[in-house]
DNA sequence: CTGCGCTGTTTCAACGATACCATGACGAAA
DNA sequence: TTTCGTCATGGTATCGTTGAAACAGCGCAG
């Protein structure tokens, strides 16, 4: 490996001339330029970034932290950052959370040591306050959480709309009971779905009724479990609403197994449009959110901050879409 | 932000006795540790590591490299590897290659940059020789790859053997016509999945057949169009063998389309078993390919190389197994 | 009482870049 | 011809840390 040193001395020129023919300072003669250059290629120098990141403080690197990249929600959010950041000449630092506060303060720590630019959070886990200290020392984009002011940018998938669109379509056939598949409430999104879930009964005259909000976490089992458990009341639900797809697809499997034929004997309807749903049979019909958009966006926003120095937090909030495809009908009375 | 020359004035030593507590040489005197200690709890003193990167020329990182961070293969392998890396003090870098040879390079001459200590790929496009060549450079593992030798390590699944595995189901069932649903044939696992196929249809006695055996892509829709192509035949097979489950599970979309029920009228057996493959109706069998555990294995052989020094390249294979479930059944004759 | 070895501590030169300042060359103006 | 301004280039301090070498203090043997 050769150091900026050695080609200075290849190209007969000072190790100040090669760093600015790095660095595209235009004073630099073209003759000078173009020997600096045809020394680089001849040795096939590449700078030291990790010398440069010293120097310069900043490494031209941001992390992401999301929930847990497993769910198949995030990946594709972390794809659409990932090429944001790449085209932009940022790589980016990808961690999980496992939605906990500490270790989501763990890898925040690490990253404050390797020096990264700015970090995007994922539904955080951490108590606003830590988050507050946090965005004096490092620029911050906050996805799926509430903006209680602070300096940093908040991006959002308007979920309350989301779900009140979802609702309308469910009671727009005629469902008058209609079930909540509950997952963990400990983010933003979560919140506001379970809002539109009540307000849009509400808005229909109909009463929210506790035995059909479920309580459970984000996993199939938990869709299953709260689904066999609505589906035994005695005027059990005709429409079940998954807070996310992995739930409505438990609910689907709960459905097969009491024999009860999806969408003649029960509508369902998820949330999130993961890649299997319009895979199981019968296709999931579900609000599409835009995963990969949201992480380029909040890509976006947070290289905006750092590159422009920006410490206005700016708000965005992006709109989900209905995927209508199988699994609603019209009621069976 | 503190340097340690300032916690060291703090402390009263010198910058060389806090550098020595920080990495743990025991010469320090008890007292003197604790003052150092003191003083950096009280200053909330956090290393740069940049710095310490710069002048140990390392920086106690890696990158992992996968074909697609949203193909739902990879994210529990980037996961296992992550955990490992976490837990021996690596943070990682990672990648996608998009099956490209050209994003492949450029993302690694990336990550030299960086002064990562190690790579692993995942299934690289990368020809050999590059391999090769980049193997003098940093240490190395690869996975899902042929092992021709050179300086690296290789961790593989055993592919050939869960082929046979699945092959045998089948055949046990009585299926004599066994379609192969096919997906691309650029990596080592998916070569090792058809032979598989072909020798067990040869101990068998039976005949491979190629109108039996499709071309295509991993995604659902290419196993939907080559199952639709197979079911069409004069004499269509009562069993499809699936390079992976998300071929499996478009096949299932298209026996559903088709009016056949599954296993009733066909059998289909996947391959890998990914987080859907027990939710989606009827449950997929399928050979389980230990994911986690392949990020583990390969992240725990590249840091025992790194740790270590050493060259030489080791060789791991693990085993799959067999994920009995519901769209396996006997012969309908 | 001197000299030796041991132990713990301090000092200081790197690591490979960047950024600032001084330098020197050259052209234009006086 | 002299002086000044401009501007590309060279030289060097610096970023925060490590690690080797120098050093100081002390006990102990000769």
């Amino acid at each position: 490996m050769y150091t900026i040193k050695q080609v200075a001395k290849e190209a007969g020129v000072s190790v100040g001339t090669v760093s600015n023919v790095l660095n595209n300072i235009p004073t630099v003669t073209p003759e000078n330029r173009q020997r600096v250059l045809d020394a680089i290629a001849k040795m096939n120098y590449r700078p030291n970034s990790v010398a440069r990141m010293l120097k310069t403080n900043r490494s031209r690197s941001v992390c992401l932290i999301v929930p847990d990249i497993v769910n198949p929600f995030y990946p594709e959010l972390a794809r659409g950052a990932q090429n944001q950041a790449a085209e932009q000449g940022y790589t980016v630092f990808l961690g999980n959370n496992d939605r906990s506060a500490q270790k989501e303060s763990a890898f925040i720590d690490l990253m404050l040591e390797r020096k990264v630019d700015g970090m995007i959070l994922v539904k955080p886990y951490l108590p606003m306050s830590d988050i507050l200290a946090l965005s004096r020392k490092v620029t911050l984009v906050l996805v799926d959480a509430f903006a209680d002011g602070g300096a940093f940018s908040v991006v959002n998938v308007d979920d309350y709309s989301g779900a009140l669109m979802a609702m309308r379509m469910i009671l727009e056939q005629g469902h008058r009971r209609i079930g909540f598949l509950r997952g963990t409430m400990d983010g933003r999104s979560d919140q506001e779905r379970f809002r539109g879930y009540c307000d849009a009964l509400d808005q229909a005259g109909l009463p929210v009724d506790d035995a059909l909000i479920g309580t459970g976490r984000y996993q199939w089992h938990s869709g299953f479990d709260q689904a066999m458990a609505m589906l035994s009341l005695h005027d059990r639900p005709s429409a079940l609403f998954g807070s996310n797809d992995t739930l409505a697809i438990g609910a689907l499997r709960a459905a097969h197994n009491m024999g009860l034929s999806v969408p003649g004997d029960l509508s369902v309807v998820g949330y999130d449009d993961i890649d299997i749903a319009e895979l199981v049979i019968p296709a999931l019909t579900t609000i599409h959110r835009p995963k990969y958009e949201l992480g380029v966006s909040s890509m976006k926003t947070l290289l905006r901050s750092i590159d422009h120095g920006e410490t206005a937090g700016s708000r965005v909030m992006l709109q989900p879409e209905p995927r209508p495809r199988e699994t609603l009908g019209a009621v069976n009375k």
